[in-house]
DNA sequence: CCTATTCTGGACTTTGTAGTCCAACCAGGA
DNA sequence: TCCTGGTTGGACTACAAAGTCCAGAATAGG
């Protein structure tokens, strides 16, 4: 795989890319082969060496950043503005509902166990995805606070750090049990203890 | 391995199950052979297959029931008896100083990959530990309430459940990152949250 | 002691799968 | 047209790891 690769190279690439995606939310990082891959995509071995010299590993990883890429495409355009309460609660909707369609594999998760998540490139991948997330979490409770629905002296980084925890336990009890519950239980106490913030601060600011 | 296990037989399927644990967490489930096994527990194949007939998947299991009664232990006493605000803060730094000593790999979490979430045996082990997990969480919550330092229409189930999908998340970030960051916030949060709903009912029990 | 049963050692078989290799194919540029 | 380099097919190899088998040692029970 020299320097360059034609648009069929590409296409094919992608199309690869793609399809092992597809079989690995099938079976499962544990049980997919390249053999299935091939199948998947209408490819030969020597393609799959081809564009992916360093075999199995650079494939998954490749597959790991796409799901990854694709985890936050999927909760836009919420995620990106979560001014108001309304749009935090859609917002949560958004999330419970792509979880729970996704049934009971995790591409990202089963992934990196494969991988190896001392791996620079699969630990790099999964590090810059929860930083972007957190990012647009705290910038959506700044979005509060600009719009004088949150006090200003409501941590939102902290605010963000733990609503992600509270997403992926969710999701991964998920996983283990079938049941979004946690997931639910998670996100709404999470954006209840900020109204709470923002309740109590109204009393507080009427007394003062 | 008929009816029974003379005292011998016994010593030595606990050590398997031991040895095969030690060996899981530190190559990861992905890469620990029933080889590696057998020269760390001594054996040989066929006590391997003796005590373990369904093979590997079987000895997968029984280390996932193993790690999973562990699980809770290393949180008592401080689980069993969350009944002031003290307390529950000891127990989070417990959980905290667990977790962030296990380093980088979850026992549990990549056992299921590998035997497949849906194995009827797998799930119900993991789904036994949550329950017990949160239904000690739930009991936590209640011995506040019980203690007058929380107000009784606090949802204590809700309460367990976030709690619980924040440590699972913080926790799996974690493993990911290296940072308990997240497990810290979600702990934080969860138990400030319940702290503001003690002063929030304080206030409106004064203006009632 | 004798015998039946459990326990153990280790060589052997089987299988699934990653990875290799080379010949042939196609596309664009000189 | 020919040539070059990216692209493709598929048979072949290499190997690791699960699982099998049987002979022989240890042990419990009578």
């Amino acid at each position: 795989m020299p320097g360059v690769l034609t648009p069929k190279g590409r296409a094919t690439r992608a199309r690869i890319v793609e399809g092992a995606a597809e079989v690995l939310r099938e079976k499962g990082v544990a049980f997919a082969t390249l053999d299935d891959v091939r199948a998947r995509t209408g490819t030969s071995k020597s393609q799959l060496f081809h564009y992916f010299p360093d075999g199995k590993d650079q494939l998954l990883l490749a597959v790991a950043q796409y799901e990854a890429d694709r985890v936050l495409d999927d909760q836009q355009p919420y995620l990106g503005c979560l001014d108001s309460w309304d749009a935090w609660y859609r917002w949560r909707d958004v999330v419970v509902r792509r979880y729970e369609e996704q049934g009971d594999h995790c591409p990202l998760g089963s992934l990196f166990l494969q991988i190896g998540r001392s791996t620079p490139g699969a630990r790099a991948i999964v590090v810059e995805l929860m930083r972007q997330w957190q990012a647009s979490l705290a910038q959506g409770v700044r979005a509060l606070q600009a719009g004088g629905r949150l006090p200003g002296s409501f941590d939102a980084d902290q605010a963000a750090a733990a609503l992600l925890a509270g997403i992926q336990g969710g999701v991964s009890i998920m996983l283990s049990t079938g049941e979004s519950a946690h997931l639910r239980a998670a996100l709404d106490w999470g954006i209840a203890r900020m109204r709470e913030a923002a309740t109590a601060a109204d009393r507080g600011d009427r007394r003062a």
